[in-house]
DNA sequence: ACCCAGGTGGCTT
DNA sequence: AAGCCACATGGG
């Protein structure tokens, strides 16, 4: 029942950074008994993560250039595809260098967190660099993900998409060994069950006024076969133009995407000196500076000033 | 009590 | 096109 895959040689490749900008909400560092996890000099969790990939839960570890899956399906193929393996992040954080400051791009702690950007001055001390990927994940699992994220905390966000998939998804055999505790991990929802929702039911979960838009959403996605474009998306019920860039981002891996949430705007705002407001001036700006690796330096941003 | 969180829809200028 | 504001919920 149980695989294991085992990938050498990986570059620019950590579990935190990666599961830990935002991108994903269903990964978590694993807690030894005591419900504790192991933290590097940056405030990283060292040691393994645990989560669900569609269908699939694992286990990760990664250490020495080798990244070790356990996971309960899958293939090689599968794993090294979500995981982006193919994309060579070296050369995106050498050309990136070029338009954002460098320490942005590099690993520092938790209590250099809340500096201004204008008031920093890093020095000349290297340091680790972050090492983000863009995941390959499920479209119709991003669009409900993101439908959710709406004014809401990343915390709330987790527990919200956990509690959908534990009442609507199915059991993944197998998880029970991966997790610590022997806990069941979920699969997220088929289209078919959460189009057949009541969103009644949605908010009893404490799913705000996102509850209506949850299984319209998974209808629209039935009826209408898959959204492609930004236009596409943007006609959903609940998706605005923040959340159709991280759809675009996330779920269908266009990289040029330059979601604009409010972290992104303190930070244009306070490395650029944009007015909060002017979104349309910062997705102008983002796409003239960053061009088509916009959605890269969304990510190494977002991560930097978020932590 | 108030403000904020990976914002959006709808209504008014 | 731009500027308001309500929208559920929970944490600080």
């Amino acid at each position: 029942m149980k695989k294991k895959f085992v990938f050498n040689g990986i570059k620019d490749f950590n579990l935190a950074h990666i599961f830990e900008c935002g991108q994903c909400f269903r990964w978590n560092p694993v807690e030894d008994e005591n419900g504790n996890v192991e933290l590097d000099e940056f405030g990283n969790p060292t040691g393994a993560y645990i989560g669900v990939a569609g269908a699939y839960a694992a286990r990760m570890q990664f250490q020495d250039d080798t990244l070790t899956i356990e996971a309960t399906g899958g293939d090689e193929s599968f794993w090294w595809h979500y995981l982006d393996l193919d994309t060579d992040y070296g050369v995106i954080k050498r050309e990136l260098r070029k338009v954002i400051p460098s320490y942005v791009l590099e690993e520092r702690g938790d209590s250099e967190a809340n500096l201004s950007l204008l008031v920093k001055k890093r020095g000349s001390e290297t340091r680790p660099q972050i090492s983000i990927r863009i995941l390959n994940q499920d479209k119709f699992e991003t669009i409900i993900s993101f439908i959710i994220s709406q004014n809401n905390n990343i915390p709330r966000i987790k527990k919200l998409i956990e509690a959908l998939c534990e009442r609507y998804g199915e059991p993944i055999s197998g998880s029970e060994e991966l997790t610590a505790d022997g806990r069941m991990l979920f699969s997220f929802p088929t289209i078919e069950s959460v189009a057949a929702i009541n969103p009644s039911e949605l908010a009893e979960m404490k799913f705000g006024y996102r509850a209506d838009y949850i299984p319209a959403a998974a209808k629209r996605f039935m009826e209408e076969g898959e959204p492609e474009s930004y236009e596409d998306l943007i006609a959903y019920l609940g998706i605005g133009p923040k959340v159709a860039n991280c759809i675009q981002l996330f779920g269908l891996h266009k990289v040029d995407a330059f979601p604009i949430d409010t972290w992104v705007k303190h930070i244009m705002n306070d490395m650029y000196g944009f007015k909060e407001s002017d979104t349309r001036g910062m997705a102008q700006f983002a796409e003239e500076r960053f061009g088509t690796l916009a959605g890269y330096a969304q990510q190494y941003l977002f991560f930097y000033y978020r932590k």
